[in-house]
DNA sequence: AAAGAAATATGACATTTATCATATTAAAGG
DNA sequence: CCTTTAATATGATAAATGTCATATTTCTTT
């Protein structure tokens, strides 16, 4: 069992605020899991008991709508914690989260959170500020799913990935969504989706090699996103 | 000075879990105010340095669009603290509170509500529960945002409006929304709003009587929404 | 390497939604 | 009470977006 002493991944969640004695606890009573890519980590609805520490990877936090379309909340990535949320509502995943590519993630039981939680009030800070941002997030998607048009939606998620993830040796996005996927995250449907890359591309704003994309253009993306 | 020890609200809020004497200490330091409709109670980038404590009406939390449209995120009613998360994040609101009709409004200094989280977890507990619950929401309305039909979002929201707000004795929604308030919590041009409410109306699923709106065929709506 | 499946791409068209113009109605102030 | 202003309503039209069909490309599997 890896020591979540030595897990440089803690120094960017929450967790960081756990002292040494904390440290040990958790990891006599965590478990840790490979994901691979497309495979699910939890489900809407589901209980999930804990919460997941993603050490590496990326997944997806996706919603079904009415439509029986999947709407992409939230991208988490190295760092983060899963299922917070619903661990203090004390309630089911209001989202699913799906790994974008093979993960490794650690489970925390929820009693060994709640622990921490009533014991270290920096750690329950963390988690709050955290949630706190992550409504910030929500609320401004909001307005922008509300008031953008799609092609200014792409334009902002593109550089979001950018920012986010970062880029290649080829410059091209490291972080991989299909066509499908990044819609998802857009709100739109694929083929628009795909015709506004194609319009992109041809604008010279980015540059499609083959599934993957580069960004050629920042400041008029970024012009165009509003 | 009124006694926030009587004040009913407060038993709607995350403030039920505070004791005599916090309630004591509470009263002493917050200041009444009346808001009258329309009137600004914060803005988006501004400082509060406390929450606002609703003890009576209704406002809209709005954010501005880089096309210059406001969009109405949330409404709050009785018992709901405004500024909740930028005092926790510590950061200026992202946010704009406008009255929507005459209300009583308390504001709690920083260091006040600070101090009861630190001393009283229970009250901690009920605010980080308020702010997972909003989060919950905006998830939840970004989906709708992205996947729903204007349509679809119309006949959710005026069924929204029924439920939180309630209708007068002449069966029209009691929250007075102006259309172009209705569009900003839709998302969409207020000519496209003011269009649907008449087809609406056509298809006997809502009464037009002058500004006000009431609902005729709830089921329909409801199956509309999705 | 070939075949099949899945993802990407594009055209044609329908539908939804926004925009602009202009009535009509309701509200507010003198 | 009248005048002015703001809100609501509706038509005409343009623009954005979705849907369906069908290529084309890429990936997987054998």
């Amino acid at each position: 069992m890896s020591k979540c002493e030595q897990c440089i991944v803690r120094e960017f969640s929450s967790l960081k605020a756990l002292n040494k004695e904390e440290l040990v606890k958790m990891a006599n009573c965590k478990t840790s899991k490979l994901v691979k890519k497309g495979e699910l980590i939890f489900g809407e609805g589901e209980v999930v008991n804990g919460v997941f520490c993603v050490k590496d990877g990326v997944c997806k936090m996706t919603k079904l709508s009415a439509n029986g379309k999947d709407q992409i909340v939230k991208l988490a990535k190295k760092g983060e914690l899963l299922g917070q949320r619903s661990l203090i509502s004390d309630e089911p995943a209001n989202l699913s989260a799906v790994a974008l590519e093979d993960m490794q993630v650690c489970f925390i039981p929820k009693n060994e959170i709640i622990g921490f939680f009533n014991e270290n009030s920096k750690f329950s800070m963390n988690v709050m500020k955290t949630i706190c941002g992550d409504l910030k997030d929500a609320d401004d998607l909001m307005v922008n799913m509300a008031q953008k048009t799609v092609k200014e939606r792409l334009a902002y998620t593109l550089l979001y990935l950018d920012e986010t993830f970062g880029i290649n040796n080829d410059k091209t996005l490291k972080i991989q969504l299909t066509r499908e996927e990044l819609s998802s995250i857009i709100g739109t449907a694929t083929e628009s989706c795909i015709r506004l890359l194609s319009e992109f591309n041809k604008l010279g704003l980015i540059e499609l090699i083959g599934k993957k994309i580069s960004i050629l253009d920042r400041n008029a993306l970024k012009k165009m996103a509003d």
